[in-house]
This record gives structure tokens, C-alpha cells and sequence, in this order.
DNA sequence: TTGTAGGCGTTATCAT
DNA sequence: ATGATAACGCCTACAA
């Protein structure tokens, strides 16, 4: 039997209001009982019930993190991982705890946040989604319940932190442009999903601002995060006309096409230069290195916690949006 | 405000605990009453709170992982999500949600494993360690509180699952002395750490068992998890006496290394063979493609989660143990 | 300064 | 089949 507010009080001979008191800290106590106190629920190493505490303050200091998908890949990739330690790291140092609900289907999503939302045990939550049509966004909408979307969303009236990913599509398309590549492939575009949405935007902009056509056939679908940037690639190789640079929708989808460059004998940056997207630890050691871009995910993390603490912390409404920037990193293989 | 079983109760004019029995789906209430009830609660969009019902209940569905250093540098590793997905993966569909706890030291650790354990919180923990002298760990014997560890510790009264890294460092030395290494460097051992330890005695085992003198200066110490294998390599490569092989003990130090010799002008593997240990995903997209040992994370957390759930649910103590199979994935960064 | 009593939302026991 | 009541552990007016 765990050790209760009452079991300190009979053997302080005090009331449990007292000891109440005393773990509040609260001013109205003598230095005396208090110290009495304190030392018995050492010796008795007590600990205060945290659900029943939740129960009458109405608060938990929990709040309710949900992914799409872990189980299956999402979390193998190191986007979300980095993402997850910001959002670790700023709930800890302000005393929150994590709850962390993974989900595979739309269904679950929805019953998930159901619970996290009326079940009382969360007092807000961070949504990870990239999806446009996000069914758990509109409920959470409707319900006004505090949250915070990490990618951003079409609804308006969500409180959401992003990169730029237009800006990062029309850096990137910028840079090969002034590397004095005409023939730019999109690799990894995923209709459904903003992210990519936006940064082929991007490209098609930079080409538009340098008189550069847009050939259609130079972009690739696929699934957003995938590792068959290999087999993409192979259908662009056997192309006619062959691009002389590609962008990735991730630094994944960008090294197998880069096996598969090399397979055809071809070398890069020499032949076609490549970049990817994320900037993944294993970048900067690459044969070659990967141009990419840094995402800051951690920094999504934090900025996102630090936005829902907002939104708990006031009453009046407000739709609050984030640019966490992000940063080309160039290397070799975009280099002549 | 939030609706209540007593609202429900109000609307339906019937008492709380003839809610409470919908709810609970008892036999012993009429089909009718039964059924107006369910659809008031629709009607008002009722959810049970799952903090009441904890508290009566003395059970939260909600188990507590813990995680060192997490916020800085462990969750980039590939290793750790997996390992998170295993274990949310398992818990979830078995109806438990998952507290994460990032701590960042000791100190921290300590602390944050007694609000989860003493503040009634979570019904049991996984912890991830792989240091060898763990007072958190030793602590939660001396509670009783139902954990399990995921990495070997000494201390013989846990529960916990790990790869055999004994047989691992076997494993990897036996394959580079089978392809004619007889100079192998042992990339990244770090006293402290049993998960290096472990590796590194295995790996003394099969040069033993082949005749091969243990030779000290080829083992490179490092701290566990870092990025510094080319300058470890480097280290090694200013030697008079170079090896022909490298075990590293994480692919990230193994992916430096190979850059580090890539840079003296040397081969892999040629001139020097290099294989890592934890099977990234890019370890296949390296060039060359690195050969390493699948460690099978996801298991291990599915595992982790399925031990804990037995110890919750059984009176009788048990130190159990259990060891996920790793696998060697040759690639051509061994072969000649 | 300290104690008493009521309540947070639910479940469970005992009546009826 | 249903209702009243106590309890889970804690907090907080209100009293003393």
C-alpha cells in the first residue's frame, strides 16, 4: 500500500490539511510542524499522488503527442526523432511530461485524440501531420481544444509551426540555377501532401524567375518518404533528355539516386548534380557530400511546444503561425 | 466545463452508478434504459475521465519509458526510434499509452523515475541504459516497481533484453578473420559501457580461438555514440603498423572512418576492410555499401514492452531475461 | 496556525 | 434492475 497525505498526518499527529500545507508550501504554517512534517514524509518517503492531484486541480502538466504512422517508418527517419527531442526538451525544463501516441490509421488518429482531448489526461496537444486533408484538424477545431500542428495546414484556424518549404524549393532550384543547370529534375513530389506541394512551387518559381520552362516530365512522384530514390531515379535515366541536376524531396530519396547514377557509369557532381532535402547526419559523410537542407527539427519542436503553452496559457483566441527558417548547406555534390 | 456522468445521469433521470453500468457494459441493467442512456451520452458527447477513473480504479494504462540524454543527442541515433516504435507500437494495441521521459543526467533520472513510479502515474517502466553502474536502476529494485531494462546491466535482480554483444563482436571478428584479416582494429570501445565491453571481449574470443595475439594499441576508445570516427581512424592510420581491418562499433563512426581512409589515399576494402555495427539505413547506401549487424530495435522494444506487461500482471518475482537476435549483413565493404 | 468538511469524477458495495 | 453511499488521494474554502 503506497504511503498517503493521511498516513503522514496521523503520524505527525496534524491534520492532512496540514501536511497539505505544508508539500504547497504554503506561508500560513509554523517552522516547527513544518519541519516535523517534512521530515516524516521523508522517513516514510512519501510521494504525492499525482492522478489525485490532477483530479481536483483539473490539470496534469501532461500534454499529448501524436504521430502518424511510427510504428511503421515515420519514426525511422531522423526528421521526427530530432523533432520529438525538441518538444522533449522544452515540455521537461517547464515540468511537463510526454504522452506519446503513435497511429497508424486516420481511425485511430481520430480516436486517439478523442481520448487525449475528452479523457482529461492532456491539457493540450501537438499534432504531427503533413497531410492536407486532416479530418483530427478539423475536430480538434471544432471541439477548442488547445493544440498546435507541426506542417502546415490548410484550415485556418490552426495554430501551426513550419518550415518554409516554398522557400526551401525555390533556394534550392535558385542554387543548381546558378550552378548553371537548365534541366532540373523534382524528385519525390507527393500530391496529398503541402510539404511537397510547396516546395515544387518553390522550384517552379525560381525557374519562372529565370526565364527556364517548366517540363512536367522532369518531376517525379512518389511516395513522400520512401527509399526508392534508386528506382525514381532509373526512370529519369533512361530518358531522352537527361536533367544535369535533381532535387530531392529528401536526403533518403537523394543517396539512392545517387547509386543509381553511379551504376549507370555516370558521375556526380560532374554529370548531374544532386541535392536532398532534411539534411541527415550521414550527409556530411557521403560520397559526396550531400548538398541539402538543414530543417532545424528540433527547433520545430521547441518553437511548437512553446506555441501550445501560449495557447493553454491564455483565453483569448488567437491563430498563431511559426517559420522556423531553414538553411542550404552546400556541398560537393552540387559543386563543380 | 466538461460533461459528467452526473449530467448524463441528470438528463436521463437515472442515478450516476446506472451511468457508470452503461458505461462498463453491465449485464445487469435493461435494454432500454440501456440504450437511452448510451444516447444521451452521445448526445451530450460524453467521455469518461480517465483521471477519476484512475484514481478509484489504482490503474492508469500508462507505462513510463525513459530515456538518457534524449533532448541532446540520443534520439538522433536510428537506434532509439526504433526501439520507441517497438515498444509504442505493442503498447497501444494493447490499450497502454506511453509517458516519455527525456532525462539529460543522472541526477535528472533519478528524480524523474521517482515521480513515475511513486506519483501513481505508470504501472511500470522501461528504462534505457547501457551503463554499467546505474543507481536508477538499483533504485527501482529496492521499490519493487515493475521495470525493464533495455540494455544488460550487472545488477542480477532486473529484468531486462539486449542483443548478445558478446556474440556480436564474435561474430564480426571470426568474418574479418575468415576473409584473411589478422590485423583488426577495434573502433570505439568505451569503458563504462557493458553494450563495448561485451563487443570487445567477444571479439577477443575469436582471435584467441584462431591463434591471433590480442594486440591493445588496436583498440580505439571513444565515447559510445559520436561522430568522431574519422579522427579515431586517423589516429590509427599514423600508426606504423596498419591494420587491414575495422570493427567499428557503431556505423557512424564507421561511416568516418571510411572517409578517413578514403583520404589517405586508401581503399575500402581493399586496403582496408571497415564494418559497422546497428545496420542503418544508409549503411546500404554507403559507398561502399557497409557491412554491419542488424540489431533488430523494433524487437527488442516489443520485447522490452511484452516483459514489462508480464511482471505487471504476476505476483511471483522473476528475473527474467531475453536476448534478440542480432545479424551480421555482409556488404561489400568486407568482401573482397 | 491548524482542523473540518466538501468536492474533483468515477467505481464498487450494499441495499432496495 | 436501480439507487444511495462510501471511497480513491488530494486540495481548499471556511471555521476555529
Amino acid at each position: 500500500m503506497r504511503v498517503t497525505i493521511t498516513d503522514i498526518a496521523k503520524r505527525a499527529k496534524v491534520s492532512p490539511s496540514t501536511v497539505s500545507r505544508v508539500i504547497a508550501d504554503n506561508p500560513r504554517i509554523s517552522a516547527a510542524t513544518k519541519e516535523k512534517v517534512l521530515r516524516i514524509m521523508k522517513e516514510m518517503n512519501y510521494h504525492p499522488n499525482i492522478i489525485a492531484r490532477s483530479l481536483v486541480n483539473q490539470t496534469t502538466k501532461i500534454i499529448g503527442v501524436v504521430m502518424p504512422g511510427m510504428a511503421e517508418q515515420s519514426l525511422q527517419h531522423p526528421f521526427y526523432p530530432e523533432l520529438l527531442g525538441g518538444i522533449a526538451s522544452m515540455a521537461n525544463n517547464q515540468g511537463y511530461k510526454i504522452l506519446l501516441a503513435n497511429v497508424s490509421t486516420v481511425d485511430e488518429e481520430r480516436e486517439m485524440v478523442k481520448e487525449l482531448t475528452f479523457g482529461g489526461i492532456t491539457e493540450g496537444i501537438i499534432l504531427l501531420t503533413s497531410r492536407d486533408d486532416n479530418p483530427t484538424v478539423d475536430q480538434l477545431v471544432k471541439n477548442g481544444f488547445p493544440f498546435v500542428v507541426i506542417g502546415r495546414t490548410e484550415n485556418p484556424y490552426v495554430n501551426w509551426v513550419d518550415n518554409d518549404n516554398f522557400l526551401i524549393g525555390y533556394q534550392l532550384a535558385t542554387h543548381f540555377i546558378e550552378q548553371g543547370h537548365q534541366e532540373i529534375a523534382f524528385l519525390g513530389y507527393s500530391p496529398g501532401y503541402m510539404v511537397t506541394r510547396d516546395r515544387l512551387n518553390g522550384y517552379k518559381k525560381a525557374l519562372q524567375e529565370h526565364n527556364i520552362p517548366f517540363d512536367p516530365a522532369l518531376v517525379i512522384e512518389s511516395k513522400f518518404i520512401s527509399d526508392n530514390g534508386y528506382d525514381l531515379m532509373k526512370q529519369i535515366l533512361v530518358k531522352e533528355k537527361r536533367p544535369t541536376g535533381v532535387i530531392a524531396c529528401d536526403d533518403l530519396l537523394a543517396f539512392g539516386a545517387i547509386r543509381a547514377i553511379h551504376e549507370a557509369g555516370l558521375r556526380v557532381p560532374e554529370d548531374i548534380a544532386v541535392a536532398g532535402i532534411n539534411n541527415v547526419p550521414l550527409a556530411d559523410y557521403y560520397n559526396p557530400p550531400l548538398t541539402s537542407v538543414k530543417i532545424n527539427a528540433f527547433s520545430l519542436g521547441t518553437k511548437a511546444f512553446e506555441m501550445l503553452r501560449t495557447i493553454m496559457g491564455s483565453e483569448i483566441q488567437s491563430y498563431n503561425r511559426a517559420i522556423i527558417p531553414a538553411e542550404l548547406v552546400v556541398r560537393s555534390s552540387t559543386q563543380r
